[in-house]
DNA sequence: TTGAAAGCGCTAACAC
DNA sequence: GTGTTAGCGCTTTCAA
């Protein structure tokens, strides 16, 4: 196809003016413009945007790192970033992990070698110190809250969240509490949940957790397993709507009634969720992402936090 | 940072060695080999990503149109795709269009201006003579079936599956059919249910048609809108199952029993469905997704048929 | 207001 | 095996 030499040369005028025209100078007489459009026009011509990143060293392109995009609160976080990028003109990348820290590295080196701007991590497989080094090259957005000065944050306050669910359901006069994760310790947000319900009650037994819980299947199973606990437990408060969805699956086929023989509670405020009336508590992980976006365009490295909503139906 | 000459300069070989050990070519002695990694890991050097996509002209990067980005049915396609895209090393770049026409033509341009291999096509809002153009650029496959012989497809018969909801719909005793479109008759799909229902029951009549639909709270209202025709349609098949819940939960709320007063069937087995015993029509949208990446990726213009798969539940 | 020319950082044909 | 060099297509000083 056509280069900028060919337009300059059919329109009789110099690279540059053609650059000047594509970047909307000012300084360009009017007649040249219109003799350089024309030639544009004629030759259907469109710039190479790798040259132009090239010299430029931007890119106006945005990844996001999310572990699995067949999650809904990964995607809703997806879903806030690309609200703004479309109203800014950015483009944006997928990086998708499943939480294999090599594949998470493998996608920050895109910072390094020019391809990206900015990098929006929903969630890490890598400790922080792995991280750290890749924002000198660009820069570098969390969806989870970390003192790091060089990581602008877009988070909610998880811990303050599960806090108030804990003690919801103690003040309801739950003992015995279940709960659903999708990680391991390894993840802080499940060392956040088992934090806040040893501070509401005490001591946590690990049998009364059950982990890798992503979908509506995963709930179903996790269901199977935790009411098979002596003493059953009497509320289980699910890490997404949808495994909370599988949970009240599992027990109403089992016989047991909602919420009077278990009290499920969800998160993100997802369609199963309504249609099941699970209480869940949103954690507006659009706007989240949305925030993520307007700090990773502007290379902000604040910490902004975006309150939880706690809706309450008939689960509980 | 670095670049190739320096590592050149430092290692004392030239830039072509440097290159050859970078792109893994034979022919380059194991000592200079060494050498130039040595200097590569000391410099912590990385080449710029730019300047290889501008003079490779490849970038092996690929484009996915998709209308909405909080829809479980582009979801599962997006995620049909970054499946096949992580096993092959390709970067995926999500174009958000909201059936925007000019904004579609404007991601289309990512093809012309080099900065994509191909892009995929979930649903369009321009006719095929708009984006037929752009294939000249790079390889366009769709999500939908076409007879352009230009256009690689990746796509599920949905004549065949509304044909045959409709027939079993007959088949149980229903006379008063009701169903939602996403779009209004500029949507193929759209017109292809109409079309199915008339096939199988002649002459529709419109109001029993609700567009607009994509979400669970659109469910609610399509359900409220079409439960208050009179006749009362004592089936509705819903253009996904989010809407479908919508549906459920609405009639459910006015005191209809499912499927005795009224048979529900939607589309795309999701959590929600799962979660309120929703039959539904699979197009396997994941599938057409891994298949559409594999037609992209190797540029090929096959058509490629995903079979659908119907799934019954109490709903009907 | 315009153009020449020096890059941006890399690959690959060609010569040795 | 290795180096020289001519680009890839663009932006941006600098001087005119």
């Amino acid at each position: 196809m056509a280069n900028i030499h060919e337009i300059a040369r059919l329109a009789g005028v110099s690279v540059s003016t053609v650059s000047r025209v594509l970047n909307h100078h000012k300084y360009v007489s009017e007649e040249k413009r219109t003799a350089v459009l024309k030639v544009i026009e004629e030759m259907n011509y469109t710039p190479n945007r790798n040259a132009v990143d090239l010299i430029r060293g931007e890119t106006k392109k945005i990844g996001v790192i999310i572990p699995y995009t067949n999650n809904q609160a990964f995607d809703q976080l997806l879903h806030g970033v690309l609200n703004r990028s479309v109203e800014n003109d950015y483009a944006i990348m997928v990086l998708p992990t499943k939480y294999n820290p090599d594949k998470e590295i493998e996608h920050l080196f895109m910072l390094k070698n020019k391809l990206l701007d900015a990098i929006i991590i929903t969630s890490r497989a890598n400790p922080w110190e792995n991280i750290l080094p890749f924002t000198e090259y660009g820069s570098v957005i969390s969806c989870e809250y970390t003192e790091h000065p060089e990581i602008g944050c877009s988070y909610m306050d998880r811990y303050a969240a599960y806090l108030e669910v804990f003690q919801l359901l103690k003040k309801m006069g739950h003992r015995n509490i279940a709960f659903t994760t999708a990680r391991g310790t390894e993840s802080v947000s499940t060392r956040q949940t088992i934090a806040a319900y040893e501070k509401v009650f005490g001591q946590f037994d690990p049998v009364y957790r059950q982990s890798d819980c992503f979908s509506f299947e995963d709930g179903m199973a996790a269901g199977q397993r935790l009411l098979g606990i002596n003493p059953r437990p009497t509320a289980i408060y699910a890490n997404g709507d949808e495994v909370a969805g599988g949970i009240y699956k599992y027990a109403r086929s089992v016989g047991l009634s909602i919420p009077e023989d278990l009290a499920i509670i969800g998160q993100e405020n997802q369609p199963v969720g309504v249609g099941l009336d699970i209480s869940t508590l949103d954690h507006q992980l659009v706007k989240v992402g949305e925030q993520a976006f307007d700090l990773a365009m502007i290379k902000s490295k604040a910490k902004v936090e975006t309150p939880y909503k706690m809706i309450l139906r008939s689960s509980i």
